[in-house]
DNA sequence: GTTGAGCGTT
């Protein structure tokens, strides 16, 4: 998956805001706006996946453009948090990273 | 009605 991770949002943007903003970059397969689970307020970042990596990269140059009166912060999303483990192999948990 | 560095939930 190619995914971005977007933070710096304003607490207004939801996941049809940060679609808007990122479409321009390229197709989006998923957008959205990280919130508390309990108050359902929005933690001021996000996650937008794209079709392809260039797409992602084209979405990475969106870092510092200002939105709402905020830079966006853009960069590429580490590794998917499992959901509840479970499901059987798990390749390598935690955020290492696969060693280049 | 609140806040501000950050990497997520069905």
């Amino acid at each position: 998956m190619k995914k971005v991770y977007v933070g710096n949002l304003s607490f207004k943007l939801n996941d049809a805001d940060l679609s808007e903003v990122f479409e321009a970059s390229g197709t989006i397969v998923s957008a959205r706006i990280i919130k508390d689970r309990a108050t359902d307020r929005s933690k001021g970042f996000g996650f937008v996946e794209f079709e392809t990596e260039a797409e992602a990269k084209e979405a990475l140059k969106l870092d510092g453009q200002e939105f709402e009166g905020r830079p966006l912060k853009v960069s590429l999303a580490r590794e998917q948090r499992p959901r509840q483990g479970g499901g059987g192999g798990r390749h390598h948990s935690g955020g290492e990273r696969e060693r280049w």
